[in-house]
DNA sequence: ATGAAAGCGCTAACAC
DNA sequence: GTGTTAGCGCTTTCAT
């Protein structure tokens, strides 16, 4: 069967224990031994029994994700972007990942609760956390270790990575303003979601700074986009005072309304400019390219798991938050000046 | 610290043992000592240590997946797609998934070494496999359970789930060819994938069964999109003679590709007409939309895992390659016929 | 510097 | 039906 750490032990002339000191960096060790023990891994193709070393060091090595639920988070390039930081971080510091899914709430918690109950992770990390969360109150209650990958709106001194998005939307909405625009509508994404609100409340702010009014009417949500999109997209954009602009939660709802746009006969700048979030790849390609808050995806992955990591080690967190920066960046889908 | 099973049998007044055959549904225990023990369970908050478990029972219930290593691919919609399959097949089997990154080849097989050296995964997933992938021969060598999505271009006996991928390339073309093109180019895709090589394959068939020549100039690999990109794009599209359609490797291929054509003067579908494969989501919401060959990606990667955990329970696999069905979804990038 | 022994939490014979 | 015992492969005192 599998090669142990006895055989090793056998084979190299030593004992089990000196086996695992070698195996460990264990300074007292003499070098004659350690290369014999070296030579007699080698030699047998030893490989370490993680399930055995984890069951004494109570430790996994392993951290676990909780990805998002719907099908829309899933699918957006957002989360491959971010997963693709997180692995290559956790990856660096000799961890693994272990993926949790789960399709409804209840299994969202059992199945984390499976994974830090049975002790099959050091520390989890929380994908785009909701308006209390009950995934965070369990960990809390469990004391166990996790970073947000966003924030929380209850309580600033969980351990958080994330942009700020107030700030973001303020300086998205400020372009279109700085281009000329007065009527600017906002596309939303979930409400229940922190940074729907964080975005939402940047755009307000900005259109207060310029003194322009803040028509609730001009605001749409996702849903609106779904079914009986294209239906409310055309009847906004018919009404006498129609918007021109738009900032819009992310480049992929983006996409979207920039297709219904152009069903409802309007062209993207032409008739209406466009600004949304998040910078993933398709949206240079896209036609027209769009505008787009670049908030590093990578890096967020990759900080997330970074502090999670730090955090394992023991490191005493003086700062919780991390906040990275974001940077607009202006295409097509913005540049022109509209006509009126 | 943790609640274990030892604590669960003081407290139901019962032994280890019995609580571990209440755990593992075992026939013969009486209803009664069931009840108190699951009480025990419920009152102490008692979760199995997933460690100990399969330390003895040689069994992880995870699976573990190799991640593709190129940028490219890992944030390519398809992917996120794929492994929203895999996870929703693991997750109802419960099988929890284990992702190996690496960022070159070496590191992938110690990856992938650690992952069955030391126990930690009962079987593997292999995603879009290479011609001659040393990986293969890895897994082969110590036998290890796994399976591909994709297929080996080498064996026919390894356990693999694909399309058709020869035949969806020929139904493209021969839809361009409906369409009255006889000007035809291919955009391909890395060349030491076996898909990319399946897929040229099919367009070539379908050029020859029209009696249409081939000519290697207007085939395009991804590579050339990139840097030199617009230089060879717009070069090949002002030759007198020059493709009036294009079947593309895949959808985000085709995002950059249509792209370039616009840059060059081309408009999509009048100049050009485009078809790709895959339909990720935001094919759709493509202006124009893209005409793609849908390839059923979420099943794709729920077929897979379904097939490795047959596997992995023991069953004798009678049909060891399971190819999916595909379908032609014409869109806009194909719908009319140039004026040629 | 190294070995012997105990034990992490669980399962699986083997008894009764 | 249920308890007792012996490990799974590893780390970690405690000796020497």
């Amino acid at each position: 069967m599998s090669v142990t750490i006895k055989d090793v032990a056998r084979a190299a002339g030593v004992s089990p224990s000196t086996v695992s000191r070698v195996l460990s960096h264990h300074p007292k060790i003499s070098p004659a031994t350690v290369r014999k023990v070296r030579e007699a891994m080698e030699a047998l193709g030893y490989h370490p029994n993680i399930m055995a070393k984890s069951l004494v060091s109570k430790s996994t090595q392993t951290i676990g994700l909780v990805l998002p639920r719907s099908v829309e988070e899933f699918v957006n390039p957002f989360f491959s972007e971010v997963l693709r930081g997180m692995l290559a971080c956790a990856q660096s510091a000799g961890y693994d990942v272990l993926m949790s899914s789960a399709n409804s709430r209840p299994e969202e918690l059992e199945s984390v609760n499976r994974m830090i109950l049975g002790r099959r992770v050091d520390g989890i990390i929380l994908m785009a956390p909701r308006k209390a969360d009950p995934l965070v109150d369990l960990l809390l209650e469990h004391d166990f270790p996790f970073v947000l990958l966003g924030r929380s709106l209850e309580r600033s001194d969980l351990l958080c990575v994330n942009n700020n998005n107030v700030q973001a939307a303020f300086d998205a909405t400020r372009h279109l303003i700085a281009q000329g625009h007065e009527h600017i509508g906002f596309v939303s994404g979930p409400p229940d979601m922190v940074v729907s609100e964080d975005r939402l409340e940047g755009y307000k702010r900005a259109l207060a700074e310029a003194g322009l009014p803040f028509r609730q009417e001009w605001v749409m949500t996702a849903e609106m986009l779904q079914a009986g999109a294209f239906h409310a997209t055309s009847l906004m954009m018919s009404q006498p005072e129609r918007p021109t602009a738009f900032v819009v939660i992310d480049d992929v709802i983006a996409f979207g309304f920039i297709r219904q746009l152009y069903e409802a006969g309007m062209r993207v700048p032409d008739d209406v400019s466009v600004v949304s979030f998040n910078n993933i790849m398709l949206s240079e390609l896209s036609n027209p390219p769009i505008s787009t808050v670049d908030i590093g995806i990578y890096h967020l992955g990759y900080t997330t798991v970074q502090l999670l990591i730090r955090k394992l080690a023991g490191e005493t967190i003086t700062q919780p938050q991390i906040v990275l920066p974001h940077r607009l960046i202006v295409r097509g889908s913005s540049a022109r000046q509209p006509d009126a």
